[in-house]
RNA sequence: GGCGCGUUGGUCAAGGGGUUAAGACGCCUCCCUUUCACGGAGGAAUCACGGGUUCGAAUCCCGUACGUGCUACCA
């Protein structure tokens, strides 16, 4: 706990540090809403850093996309390579002078050393040893002094490769048998020893820095606080340990957190791209089209709400410890504790995903909800010139909708005459129905008001005279107007149509049956 | 294989020496509603295994199993 209060002691600034290789999955965006929820509950600074470095995974695109998604879910960065701030730049592939001197710099220390060897070598090595029967070659402190390197070469050799600008990279040389102890914010004393850890390559040949030298360089140049990411990066936390103290900084080593992966919902592993598509749910924020796989739809496109997307996700790998469920950004950024993050993955259930949604669409307050179904009737072609209306209508229809997409199915009726599944009612019809809904028709006609209660006691009325038990009559009334057996209550149905729409209808049906 | 991390109902989980082991999703039953939902009441279902420590272990320790991550000039 020391740990965190001396990281506490400075100005909270957190980084998401994602690579532009294709689109923003679930785990990365719930790393970056920890990041935000952290940032903003300390009054810090939330930064975006677009990790390009590797450019043949690059993809056009990736970032105005991780950007917009960010966007959506509303918890855009305070810094970011589209809004600046004053430690940019922030994407690393215009950084790419700075590595090199600090590369360099281990080096000269001996902390590091050239590397000459082409990855077909170590390919053919790696090969050799297999077929031999032994592990596999770790480059490392048992290995590195057989390898063509600035450790093995003379120093004029060196010299001489180098000038003839010779391909090569940067290692670090670990010194093996050292323990490295760092703390886990959510693991608690995470303690490691050097002797499995390589010599990862630091600067790569084409003078781009690996993750490990530029998260390193980046953390510290940018003055992050809190160095959060995926429980997939732990097992090399030792080397960026060790590169703090390499280059001096120990003293000012962000504080670290491992996040728990999010599983597939079926078997284990972490979720993949691939799992959405095989399982029929979204693994991305929004709509991403594929170089692979093609267009995917999002978790935006399937209807959901951001702030259900994010509540979701936030609860994917944390609670409060109170069975609270439904949380704000807002409330979030108040409860949100680094401590009670979990330290062990969970299943991603589209289920409950789905909960989150629906329990957010009946809480939204009733103009914000018309904001966001809105759209969907607009690109269903709905008339919403009467705002009013509308937003009546959707306050009507809301419990009944776990997807915005719901929406439709759940009020099309109300904007064009629906497709009456007219065997709902056939079988159960006689004459003296079709004698209620022609005096119902009548007396709708004849009179003067259209308001509720007029309807209700009107339809009653008639039927009582007729001897009929109203409820032979309502689902009939339900099923002509509405399509189906589904929907509020008739009468408000019908006050919202209208007399005209109203009457249409049942007249229609009648020449049905 | 090596190293790391993890393991409470089908899923998400609370609980960190003494609890009838919370709650949520999903499923089932009933109530409400002359539809469907919402809401309400109830139900089935759990501490991976084996050893310790202890008067007492889901909780602490060790081992095993299982899962998962890493083991690239990818992040």
């Amino acid at each position: 706990m020391d740990e965190f209060y001396l990281c506490a002691m400075r100005r909270v600034r957190v980084r998401f540090a994602p690579s532009p290789t294709g689109g923003l999955h679930l785990g990365g965006v719930r790393t970056a809403l920890y990041n935000y929820l952290f940032a903003h509950q300390h009054g810090g600074d939330f930064v975006l850093r677009v990790e390009d470095t590797d450019r043949t995974r690059f993809v056009e695109g990736a970032e105005q996309y991780i950007i917009d998604c960010l966007e959506w879910s509303g918890i855009s960065p305070d810094e970011s390579p589209a809004h600046g701030g004053s430690y940019g730049p922030y994407r690393q592939s215009e950084r790419k002078e700075l590595y090199r001197q600090y590369a360099e710099r281990l080096v000269a220390d001996g902390h590091a050393y050239y590397a000459f060897d082409t990855p077909e070598e170590i390919e053919a090595l790696r090969e050799r040893l297999k077929s031999e029967g032994r592990e596999n070659l770790q480059y490392g402190h048992q290995s590195r002094m057989l390898m063509k390197n600035s450790l093995t070469l003379t120093e004029a050799q060196t010299q001489e490769l180098l000038k003839s600008n010779t391909p090569h990279v940067i290692r670090i040389k670990v010194e093996p048998g050292i323990n490295i102890k760092f703390t886990d914010l959510v693991r608690g004393e995470i303690e490691m020893s050097t002797d499995t850890v390589d010599d990862k390559v630091l600067l790569k040949a084409d003078g781009m820095p690996t993750y490990h030298l530029a998260v390193v360089v980046d953390d510290h140049q940018m003055q992050i606080s809190h160095a959060f990411r995926g429980e997939e990066w732990l097992p090399s936390a030792p080397v960026h340990v060790l590169l703090y103290q390499y280059l001096g900084w120990e003293s000012e080593m962000p504080c670290w957190a491992h996040f728990p992966l999010i599983l597939k919902p079926d078997g284990n592993g972490k979720l993949s791209k691939r799992d959405g598509q095989r399982l029929g749910f979204p693994v991305f924020a929004m709509e991403w089209d594929d170089p692979n796989l093609g267009l995917i739809a999002g978790f935006r496109e399937l209807g959901f709400l951001p702030q259900a997307f994010i509540n979701m996700l936030a609860m994917l790998g944390w609670n409060d410890g109170t069975g609270k469920e439904i949380f704000s950004l807002g409330e979030m950024v108040d409860a949100f504790r680094i401590d009670r993050v979990h330290s062990h993955g969970a299943k991603f259930d589209f289920e409950k995903a789905k909960w989150f949604n629906h329990e957010w669409i009946m809480k939204l307050e009733a103009d914000e909800l018309v904001s966001y179904v809105l759209p969907w009737y607009e690109k269903e072609g709905y008339d919403v010139s009467e705002k009013d209306v509308v937003k009546h209508i959707i306050t009507m229809v809301k419990d009944r909708c776990t997807l915005l997409s719901d929406f439709i199915s759940q009020s099309s009726f109300f904007f064009k005459k629906p497709e009456v599944q007219m065997e709902l009612i056939s079988g159960k019809w006689n004459e003296k129905k079709t004698a209620f809904f022609k005096a119902l028709i009548e007396k709708w006609t004849a009179m003067a008001g259209w308001a509720h209660d007029d309807l209700e006691h009107s339809f009653k009325a008639i039927a009582s005279e007729m001897e009929i038990k109203p409820g032979e009559l309502l689902l009939p009334l339900r099923v002509i107007l509405v399509g189906g057996k589904f929907g509020p209550g008739v009468f408000d149905i019908s006050v919202i149509l209208g007399k005209k729409e109203t009457l249409e209808r049942i007249q229609a049906a009648l020449g049905m049956l």
